[in-house]
Order: structure tokens, then sequence, then C-alpha cells
DNA sequence: ATTTTATACCTAAGTAATTTAGGTATATCT
DNA sequence: AGATATACCTAAATTACTTAGGTATAAAAT
């Protein structure tokens, strides 16, 4: 993972669709969950998510759900009414970024 | 441009692409390139530019060609042979970034 | 004629998303 | 008994950037 700075920047989004597309999660599973659909080429620190996660909170973007799972606890994040809104527009964001870069780097287009 | 921070990690990247599709530029010329390219879509701050510039030159990536031009300097910079493999790695990371990164937002794909 | 815009370089303080490096605790596997 | 997996967390350090300046020449606009 040597291109793990690229990252830099889209870890909310991630967090947005992945939520977007599972109803609810807990922090490790999305650690999990991305490791897994990116085979590996994305590990998530837990160091970034869980301050992320409390950043999306306090923004209104998610809602938390604690359960106690075999006597461990849970923490169930899920989009609010808002966090749906947010998410749309950060994929837009996203799909235009991927778009521009793309352009700028395809070795098949000279860029004269 | 409120997808600003998605290019945060990239610049480096953007600049060796450039230089190895054009052979020689300066500074100034990478920022008006990079507008036109991306259509106004990402702006290259100088206050991000020239530190960069001059960190791939103190890395041995890019070599530097002072010219006067109509009373005015130029600093042109073209890659060195180090700097052309990088470029080669470097374009190869952003592709598998990019290509995992569509994969994880492509509203097309459920994510199960 | 003077102010603004464009060209061309630069630096330094502040910001923010991360990495790194810890910490706690339970359950399972070796 | 010790390591690995599950599950949460924080705080200091890092780092790439933004913001906000600075210098100087040439051309365009008022």
């Amino acid at each position: 993972m040597s291109n793990q700075k690229l990252y830099k920047g889209s870890l909310q989004t991630i967090i947005l669709k992945l939520l977007a597309t599972h109803h609810k999660m807990y922090g490790y599973e999305i650690t999990q969950k991305v490791k897994e659909l990116t085979k590996g080429e994305l590990q998530i620190t837990e160091g970034a998510l869980y301050p992320a996660l409390h950043k999306l909170e306090a923004d209104g973007l998610l809602d938390i759900e604690v359960v106690k799972v075999e006597n461990r606890l849970r923490k169930y994040y899920k989009l609010t009414e808002i966090g749906t809104k947010e998410t749309t527009d950060k994929l837009e964001e996203m799909q235009q970024f991927l778009r521009t870069m793309q352009h700028l780097v395809n070795p098949k287009f000279s860029l004269e």
C-alpha cells in the first residue's frame, strides 16, 4: 500500500457510501468490509476511523445505536436524513474527482 | 471546487505526469495547464506547487534550467532518469487507486 | 496616468486528515 | 499461557496542503 496517501480525503465518503448500502454498521465491521472489498489494497486504520465516525455523528450525518453482543459493545452507525443527502453530494464529488484524475493521468491521453 | 481536498496526495503525480508528456515546463505554466486540462475543476495553488517542485528537485526527480524571458525569470523543470522511473511507478499507483475507488463508490455496484 | 490583471517567482504560519503508537477489555484459537 | 481476533478509544506527531502574505515586470483597462 505505497499509495495509501492518495486515499487522504476520501475516508468520509467511503464510510457514507458503505452506510448507504448496508443500512447500519459498526466501526470494526467497516474496517473489515473495506479490507475485503479492496482485497487488502486499502486498510482503514482505527486511529483514522473512530475520530471520523465521531465527527460525522457530531455533524448530524450519523445516528448511533449501542448494542451488547457476546458481552462486548458494538456501536452501530446509520445515516440520518441529512446524512443521506450529504452522501449523494459526496458521491457526486467523488465521481467528478475520479473522472478528472482519470483524464489527467490516463496514459492513452497525450495532454497535447 | 468543494471536492478540492480529494486531490490531497495527488499533486506530485500530476506534476510528474505533465513533465512526462511535455518534456519541460515552468511552475506558472503548470498551474495554467492543469486549470486548462481540468476546465477549472482543479486549481493548483502556487503555495502548494512551488514547495512540491523544490521537493521533487531535492529528491533528484527533477532537473532545473533557469531562463530569462522578456526580462522575467523562468525556471524550467524536466524529469531526470530517476524521475522518469518514479513517474511510471506513481502513475501505476494512481491507476490502482482510481480503480479501487471507482469500485468502492460506483453506484451500480451494490457492495452486497 | 494610474490602477488592475497577468505573468513569474517565493515563503511561512495555520489547518486538518491522517499515521503512529499507544491504551482497555473480552473471546477464541494454538 | 500466549497469541490472535474482536471491539472500542485517544493523543502526539506527521504531512500535504491552504491561506496569506511578499517581490517584480508587462500588459490591459479605467
